[in-house]
DNA sequence: TAGTTGACACGAACGGCGTTCGCTAGTAGA
DNA sequence: TCTACTAGCGAACGCCGTTCGTGTCAACTA
């Protein structure tokens, strides 16, 4: 039984005029692939749909990246080469390494959720995050904290930076712009769920439903920030072994 | 066109006799994809092969499970149900704390890399995850930190627990056993990996490549723990607004 | 006991995913 | 101009989550 398929001719009627060869390389296929995750989310980003926006097919990619999880790769260490490195001074090391954390923060939020995948890549081994990792290391060490310490604590830090970029990003939509009613839509959706609650259950939550969702501009990353700066000053004489 | 088929008969040959009909239940489900999870990690999980374990098809499950997101918050809720939750003491709440955290990263490092699931789930709405944080939040208050103090900080503490459960499952591999030879080659393997660098460029990494990489017991964990609880007794005094 | 009915179970299929295979066509060198 | 090579790409494979329509059992009714 031979299927009725529309009619097709192979030669071209002038219209698609059977695009130029385009010059693919890795380069244009993550800064293809940043951009849907930048305006669709992570969820959005396949194969087949960076493929269609560069006007081929999903195949065509594999001859410049091995997988989808390279290409994540990809995409994390061209986000984290984003960054401006200070040098590290003994003086104000404290507060050079809180703005860079920042910085890390802001670059990730600002691509959607792409967090989520930088949260499922367990160690870093990517040039950007390797050149991360080692301006915190410097900075800490600057700060005169014993080496064991700085190096259990720039895991915990960055685990830190990481997960609330995650946090930040989920309140927003997958979307580009933030959009300020959205977000407070969602928080209060959260807040009234934890104010509904049996009271009898959970008192502490009910009665601290709005301490639990509250908001204000970057404050909660702040507190985690001192928290974690706090705690390191107190392990600054800890010894190992 | 009719295709041949493998020549079948409506009725039983005696082998394989029609199984009996199944009580399936959500219950059930739930704990057969949790000895999945178990055994073979939680890529390893999907509808069909829950279902194959119940002799069943896939469809079935969606009687009882509305999709795998809800089947997968189960799972969660499930394990956060398996905690011993203390009365708080004033007196001792700090180790109290401690231990409910231990407890909490204990029970999702047995089962596999649940803990991904878990990561992913950005806010706790499940009576288990619920019941924990209701915990954590009347220890905080035992302990006489300012409201506020405690709605960031118990988002901060169990983010953490969370993350190193996850990084302490990727480092056993997917099966059950943890298997002591392997988890000491993987941390070999990133160490010779940091130490290999170039020193120019990465002369940090490289020279801290044994402390970033040290893996006795849980002294990352428990290091961790300390920074933040320390934190927090920095913390105690702080007002908002 | 025989008939009816409704809830549960399930095979088959749909659409989407990552990835691979083998043909095609454009390009650079002889 | 011819040839050899390589990058590009359509089509297909196998796996996934999910849905649809049908089948079937068990308890209730008469």
């Amino acid at each position: 039984m031979t299927t009725a398929s529309t009619p097709t001719w192979p030669g071209s009627f002038g219209a698609e005029p059977r695009r130029k060869r385009r010059a693919l390389s890795r380069e244009l296929i993550v800064e293809t692939a940043l951009k849907i995750v930048d305006t669709e989310g992570l969820d959005a980003l396949n194969m087949r749909r960076v493929a269609q926006e560069l006007g081929t097919g999903a195949a065509s990619l594999y001859a410049h990246v091995a997988n989808k999880d390279e290409l994540l790769a990809l995409l994390l260490d061209r986000v984290y080469g984003d960054l401006d490195h200070p040098a590290p001074d003994a003086e104000r090391w404290r507060e050079q390494a809180k703005d860079f954390l920042r910085q890390q923060r802001d670059n990730l939020v600002s691509h959607g959720d792409l967090a989520r995948a930088a949260m499922i890549q367990n160690i870093p081994t990517s040039p950007g995050a390797l050149d991360a990792a080692e301006t915190m290391l410097a900075l800490l060490r600057a700060g005169g904290l014993p080496e064991q310490v700085c190096a259990y604590a720039v895991d915990v830090i960055s685990l830190y930076v990481v997960a609330t970029a995650l946090e930040e990003s989920s309140r927003q939509g997958p979307g580009g712009v933030p959009d300020e009613g959205q977000v407070e839509a969602y928080i209060g959706g959260v807040r009234s769920f934890f104010a509904s609650l049996p009271p009898e259950r959970y008192p502490m939550i009910v009665a601290m439903a709005g301490a639990l969702t509250r908001n204000v501009g970057d404050e909660r990353f702040e507190f985690g920030l001192d928290l974690l700066f706090d705690g390191l000053t107190a392990q600054a004489g800890r010894t190992f072994d």
